[in-house]
RNA sequence: GCCGCAUUCGUCUAGAGGCCUAGGACACCGCCCUCUCAAGGCGGAGACCACCGGUUCGAAUCCGGUAUGCGGUACCA
């Protein structure tokens, strides 16, 4: 896998990501990590780290590569960033020179840019004219005295290129149709056609695994490779993922940051999952896989052909379900960033039972369980005095109902103060003055948590405690009697 | 424009000539359960397998063409 660190990881990378190294490591073999950082006006080291950490996040492992954000280069084919690399791609441009596989090219951008609207208006394919191809030695003098810059460009020799797609199978390109491409800037820095081949090779890769954006320029990639008589790996393109409007996804119309999710609090694990069966299926109907299990079913030829819409529906049912598989010590574990620091371990343990069914992200766990942190007078803000009554009640009923509540509550002490003691209590009251369970417990949800929608009522109280309890039906009284 | 890839319920997909009057999941709708919301259970609706032609006794599955979508066509990756 070879990320360019120019943007936080992307949705699509990371699939890309996780089938390289479910394909690796089904087949037992290597899986490379090379950071393709050639592209200085876009990448940053920040978003390196951001890259590698969410692949680690997400549990996906490389053999070789960068192992940490700014760390050492693990691996015999060391350094793993293209910008460390730049010798090697020197010495590999310079024989494509002496062979006569590529030429100086003094072409300005503006020369360019002429030829190409020309190239245009004569309904012409835009390509590279070949002008420095038949470039006099004088020639050649007048442009290095004008102190222009000299790329190198590639002489893409006029062929057919065959190769077998891992997923698509046998794809045929007429290379004549391209133009000479660019394979040295005129600053002196490599383009992405040209490292990514000869780090191939360097780095014994023998499986390219990359989004079907490639397909088209792998054509490109094999008559290089073929130029510097290097051996052939074997292509596999991947489906892109869409936008809703089946356009390639990008950020503007949906969340593409991996780390947006993170924070979210969607766990890795239906990450993975949900990811892997975007394009892929084992072809059961079996659906819930952790990483390992995917490895060991995952045949890359199995990968679907066509491009893939982002399902957040189904992202976020499988988040629930593997939330709800969590025991109640790892979900309040994992719910600690999203919850006030005064709420002890102890209260999250507690807490936990009562969200478990109810979160689709984790970071839903922070409104559910605001209740429990906010201020009694806060929570008596939140709502307006009518919200306490039940529908088809009036507030003059609910007024006295609310007080009956009040004091069976008050009726019990501390340490009694609990769940399965309240509820029957307040079942038995509720049955007591006539009134249906879920009418009579309506006033003390609203009163206790400001809310008509809540966590389990009585575990509330419970966490919450008597005297807090008792404060905010206080508190509703006096409202529904105003 | 040119080149390439793709095309099964709204979405993700199963399907590799008869097992398909096309299966599952998400989403949607209804019912049940129920202290709210969820979760769960049961059921429903939803695909003339893009279209046209061919091969075959028989095609979602094989072959052509068309259409549509997407990708590529940079001194970006």
């Amino acid at each position: 896998m070879a990320p360019s660190p120019t943007g936080p990881l992307h949705i699509g990378t990371a699939r890309t990501s996780l089938y390289n190294y479910l394909f690796a490591r089904h087949v037992g073999g290597t899986y490379v990590l090379r950071v393709e950082d050639t592209d200085v006006a876009r990448g940053t080291p920040e978003w390196e780290r951001d890259i590698i950490d969410n692949l680690h996040w997400l549990g996906i492992s490389w053999d070789e590569g960068p192992q940490v954000a700014g760390g050492e280069d693990i691996g015999p084919h060391a350094p793993y960033r293209q910008s460390q690399r730049m010798e090697l791609y020197a010495g590999e441009a310079a024989r494509l020179l002496e062979s006569g596989h590529a030429y100086h090219c003094w072409c300005t951008h503006e020369e360019l840019e002429a030829v190409r609207r020309e190239q245009e208006r004569n309904h012409e394919p835009p390509r590279y004219n070949g002008r420095c191809l038949r470039l006099t030695d004088a020639d050649r003098a007048s442009f290095a005295a004008e102190g222009r810059k000299v790329a190198i460009r590639f002489r893409v020799p006029a062929e057919t290129i065959r190769f077998d797609d891992l997923i698509r199978g046998e794809v045929e390109f007429d290379n004549s149709l391209l133009g000479d491409f660019v394979v040295v800037r005129g600053d002196g820095m490599p383009l992405y056609h040209f490292v990514v081949v000869v780090d191939d090779q360097a780095m014994a890769i023998t499986h390219v695994v990359r989004g079907e954006d490639h397909l088209s320029n792998t054509p490109k990639h094999i008559a290089l490779l073929r130029a510097l008589g290097y051996r052939e790996p074997r292509f596999g393109h991947i489906p892109l993922i869409l936008n809703p409007d089946r356009s390639k996804m990008s950020k503007r119309k949906e969340q593409t940051a991996i780390t947006a999710y993170r924070e979210q609090g969607y766990l890795p694990e239906a990450m993975v999952n949900f990811l892997a069966f975007l394009g892929w299926s084992p072809g059961t109907e079996e659906e819930i896989f952790s990483i390992g299990e995917l490895a060991e079913r995952f045949e890359i030829g199995d990968v679907h052909k066509a491009g893939a819409v982002f399902d957040k529906d189904r992202l976020d049912y499988l988040n629930g379900v593997y939330i709800r598989a969590l025991t109640d010590a790892q979900l309040a574990l994992r719910l600690r960033p999203y919850l006030p620091a005064i709420l002890d371990d102890r209260s999250l343990l507690r807490l936990a039972p009562l969200l478990k069914e109810r979160l689709v992200r984790l970071a839903d766990a922070t409104e559910l369980a605001a209740f429990l942190t906010e201020s009694d007078a806060q929570v008596g803000a939140m709502y307006e005095a009518d919200l306490l009554v039940p529908k088809g009640r009036s507030a003059a009923e609910t007024a006295p109902a609310l007080s009956i509540a009040r004091d069976t509550l008050a009726g019990v002490t501390e340490p009694d103060f609990a769940s399965e003691e309240l509820e029957s209590l307040c079942r038995a009251a509720a049955d007591a003055h006539g009134w249906k369970a879920g009418d009579f417990f309506r006033p003390i949800r609203v009163a206790v948590t400001g809310r008509t929608v809540s966590p389990p009522l009585f575990g509330s109280m419970e966490l919450l405690g008597r005297e807090r309890t008792l404060a905010r039906i206080e508190l509703a009284l006096a409202r529904l009697s105003a």
